[in-house]
DNA sequence: CCAGCCATCTTTGCGCCGTCAACTTCTTTC
DNA sequence: GAAAGAAGTTGACGGCGCAAAGATGGCTGG
């Protein structure tokens, strides 16, 4: 029955667990670190041992949200077909999933001027998403400028989604939508 | 020779401007009411007559920041010829245009939480832009599903375009950037 | 087995921030 | 020309990020 033990024994993961819960009702703007730390049921300090300040914590949240994002990319893949454009387009697909889905978080990654882009596990995972887009579109016989135009049109389409502008999509049932955001994805297919 | 009057005499405009200036330079996240103040020469509480809080503050500056967008959109329009779909894309650049000069506004408009968005001023600026871009649409022929894609293609072109994840277009002298991105927004059009 | 080391967490303190309330100064209006 | 109201200031409050120093307890070498 130990109520409150002085270590908590996986405090980390704890807290990247608080932060996105934090994230996701406060957005960027408004996360505080101390809120995190209540969270988590802990000192308003503790987290400094683990991340040093805000921006570590944040940096190490976009790291893991870089991952997730592809996650939920791969996770469209596979349910599409063999063919690499439909996968390509199926990939566009989790784009804004993972954008509608988690949109503090997506901010975070995309948007924020509050984490370090030069930490080394956020560039490898950052580089990590921007791989596997290119490859997406190097399978579906894509060149150099194709890649920038899917992207462009994946993210703009994922930002505006998010942010709840493209609301016609939004209202539409799941089969509908995506079939409606797959017409327009296409356009940027090489 | 009134060295400092009691009354500013146009605070409201100097508020404003400091707060642009503040927001390039701290971004939305590092925004400081106080450090506008100090900015415009004026005690920490002086923006409430105006504004009322922070929100308050940066959703004028939002409001005017579209205004701004659009003028954008128009300056380049007006540099192009007189065929629809030129002018459309020449749009496209004006947009990419706005979100690379000004970036924190253009992210303070499109992706922070710290605005009012119920505004009256922030929803009627916000609806100009887009009925200028979805008329632009529609004079190249367009229809309703075609405002969404060439919305998201520059949408998407200059979020990355402004966060520097584009630097293979970022790098190279205007008019060939401007090809460049001009190929590429080519693929949303009607 | 236990002594000490070190990672982990708490407490305390500092300055900055946003917001509010009360006050002062100026302008306008009747 | 005085009252009324608009425009700014001052002071206070709690919350915040961060740093330093103290408390706790797991772990390792003897």
């Amino acid at each position: 029955m130990t109520e409150k033990p002085y270590h908590h024994g996986n405090l980390r993961a704890a807290l990247l667990g608080a932060a996105e819960a934090e994230l996701a009702e406060a957005g960027v703007e408004g996360f505080s670190l101390r809120s995190v730390a209540r969270r988590a049921g802990v000192s308003h300090a503790a987290p400094k041992h683990h991340f040093g300040d805000t921006t570590g914590l944040l940096t190490a949240l976009a790291a893991e949200g870089f991952q997730a994002f592809v996650a939920a990319q791969t996770a469209r893949e596979e349910a599409a077909g063999a063919h690499p454009s439909e996968r390509l387009l199926a990939s566009g697909l989790g784009y804004v999933d993972f954008a509608c889905a988690r949109p503090a978080l997506f901010r975070l990654i995309f948007t924020s001027r509050r984490i370090d882009e030069s930490s080394d596990t956020l560039v490898e995972a950052g580089s990590a998403a921007y791989l596997h887009l290119a490859g997406g579109v190097a399978a579906a016989g894509g060149r150099e400028g194709d890649i920038a135009a899917f992207w462009a049109m994946a993210h703009g389409l994922a930002d505006l989604m998010m942010s709840g502008r493209l609301a016609q999509f939004a209202d539409l049932p799941p089969d509908e939508r995506d079939a409606a955001l797959v017409a327009i994805l296409r356009r940027a297919l090489p």
